[in-house]
DNA sequence: ATGGTCGCTAAGCGA
């Protein structure tokens, strides 16, 4: 089975873009990032017209998250559990699939501003609360997969000036700490289990040529718990939408499972 | 050269 995430920055601006991408990539999951609009907004018809089920987490302006899935989802779970949030940014659920209960945690995480901020510190805060409730739902389903816009560059590799942009916005060695918090618990950045072109980026800034310049970064990622590495058959990131016209700034990430044991 | 580009929403914020 196939499970994607996709920062879509407005599910309004770019619902052609998702309906011809599933078209093209008929993944069984996939979880959006920055919908940019209230429940009510949401296309539920026509998605379902695709055939995908949709858990939704919407937000007006901002923020926004939601799970699609040819397979019927159950168990939702909005918010960071016990961390009060005014911020649509965190929708888990469990999927059904033939090799038994899968749950899927689709998260926006904070972006941050600049270190130093008052932004900044909402991040730290942020990522301090997702790792305990991770710990929790881990426990609770072995069998989980972590993704989204993590908003962070686990390593230098994942970023185009490395150099240049030390310590600056998902660069900084805070994140970079909490994020292998996370990999503490247990998961594994997809990605990485595989070899992968040099200058592999999820994310190009839509200023400066950005993308035709491949000045980007890598902060979507698909961490899997431990019972489903050996499971993960292969994870890549899909440049051909940020290629469309009026793309996202950022790409998908696909994630390949086989059946299991 | 202290900008640049989007999206939302109607001037400025967030990314």
């Amino acid at each position: 089975m196939k499970i994607a995430t996709w920062n879509v920055n407005s599910l309004t601006a770019r619902l052609q873009h998702v309906l011809d991408w599933l078209i093209a990539n008929p993944v069984d999951v996939l979880c959006l990032q920055e919908l940019k609009m209230t429940d009510d907004k949401f296309p539920l018809e026509v998605l379902k017209s695709a055939g995908y089920e949709a858990a939704v987490f919407g937000q007006k302006t901002y923020n926004g998250v939601a799970i699609l899935s040819l397979a019927p989802v159950r168990d939702v779970v909005k918010n960071i559990e016990n961390f009060a949030d005014e911020q649509s940014r965190v929708i888990a659920a469990t999927i059904e699939t033939p090799s038994g209960p899968l749950r899927v945690v689709n998260c926006y995480f904070v972006n941050g501003q600049e270190p130093g901020s008052e932004k900044f510190a909402y991040k730290m805060k942020w990522l301090g609360a997702l790792h305990d409730y991770l710990a929790r739902e881990i426990a609770a389903h072995p069998n989980l997969v972590l993704l989204g816009d993590f908003n962070v560059t686990p390593e230098d590799r994942d970023s185009f000036d490395p150099v240049g942009l030390k310590e600056t916005i998902h660069h900084t060695t805070e994140e970079r700490n909490h994020f292998k918090a996370l990999l503490d618990l247990g998961l594994t950045d997809s990605f990485r289990m595989f070899e992968q072109p040099e200058k592999s980026f999820s994310w190009w800034d839509y200023r400066m040529l950005g993308y035709q310049k491949n000045r980007g970064l890598r902060i979507d990622h698909i961490l899997v718990s431990e019972p489903l590495v050996p499971r993960v058959t292969g994870c890549v990131i899909d440049r051909v939408p940020r290629k469309w016209e009026k793309p996202s700034d950022h790409a998908p990430v696909v994630l390949e499972l086989g059946p299991g044991a």
